[in-house]
DNA sequence: AATGTAAGCAACCGCATGTAT
DNA sequence: AATACATGCGGTTGCTTACAT
């Protein structure tokens, strides 16, 4: 037995949104709010719409103050700077660009960002890699994985048979760390800088903003951050790997300078930065 | 001018998470 | 504590437009 679904497939209308219930939508949510129930909304208004349909028009097309194409050098800098931190948090990453949709921004790095950063060197080199929610979920799951002499363990003791290179990876001699020089989190300068992360919380971690004026912060299970923080899992993902400057920071790149930063993915020093990370942390805890 | 291909973007789908009961 | 339901999120799809042949 499935799922059920949030609303009648058969009664409602899909595909792109006309004027008029562009108009329907805003005009009623700007009267009277969404009242807390996306759901119910649709109905209330009249429109043969899913709940789920009217917030993501609201969200990336009517609502207030949304910027839509003309990405700056900052927001491209900033965007590149968290994904490498945090991946594809677009959620995220569009928090700390006002006026900008996760769903924009997203679209805007999947067609254009990666490709800017991507074909300047490594068009040959890239591999296709498998992507997309499965992986990701597996991959997260790595936070219950044992490492026992490169070779990993789910919680039940089974050797895990997924992702067979970077069980290689693991059994292969770890590279020489520069990972000494590496830093917690800490993005670029303005508009809005995220000054870092507080460690010492086990349950949560907040994003902290300089200057007072900031957007609401943005919480994350830690043992996620750390694993993307560290081990730039996206990126991995994406078959993309990038360095670092001994502060952790891309900040005050131009194009140039930032694709000569992008290395070939290299999945054996993936794995053991996620292991290196990790006691990086530790270490981090300990001196506080 | 016609056709094929690539790029860009809006919207959908399904899963994870949060909240109410 | 368990369950049901709503919301939020990220990945993916498919349509439209631009460009190349």
């Amino acid at each position: 037995m499935g799922r059920a679904p949030c609303c009648d497939k058969a009664n409602v209308k899909k595909g792109p949104w006309s004027p008029d219930e562009d108009a329907k939508l805003k005009f009623y949510i700007e009267q009277h709010g969404t009242g807390g129930n996306w759901i119910a909304l649709p109905q209330k208004i009249g429109l043969k719409r899913c709940g789920k349909s009217c917030r993501l028009r609201w969200l990336n097309y009517l609502r207030p103050n949304i910027k839509h194409g003309d990405f700056t050098e900052e927001e491209d800098r900033i965007i590149c700077s968290l994904y490498v931190n945090i991946g594809s948090r677009w959620s995220i990453i569009a928090a700390q660009l006002p006026g900008r949709t996760d769903n924009d921004i997203k679209n805007y790095w999947n067609t254009r960002l990666k490709k800017r950063l991507y074909g300047k060197h490594h068009e040959k080199q890239q591999q296709p890699v498998r992507r997309g929610r499965k992986i990701k979920s597996e991959i997260g799951n790595s936070m219950d994985i044992v490492f026992d002499n490169h070779v990993i363990y789910d919680n039940d003791n089974n050797q895990l048979p997924f992702l067979p290179e970077l069980t290689t990876a693991l059994n292969s001699p770890p590279p020489p760390p520069p990972y000494a020089n590496y830093q917690p989190l800490q993005f670029p300068s303005t508009p809005q800088q995220l000054s870092g992360v507080d460690l010492s919380r086990r349950d949560d971690v907040q994003f902290e903003m300089d200057g007072g004026s900031c957007l609401p912060a943005t919480s994350c299970q830690v043992g996620e951050l750390e694993k993307v923080v560290y081990s730039n899992t996206a990126s991995f993902e994406d078959g993309l790997q990038f360095s670092y400057d001994n502060n952790g920071l891309m900040n005050d790149l131009d194009w140039g300078e930032m694709s000569c930063l992008i290395s070939a993915p290299s999945y054996s020093s993936m794995a053991h930065d996620s292991m290196i990370g990790s006691s990086y942390l530790e270490q981090q805890k300990q001196k506080q």
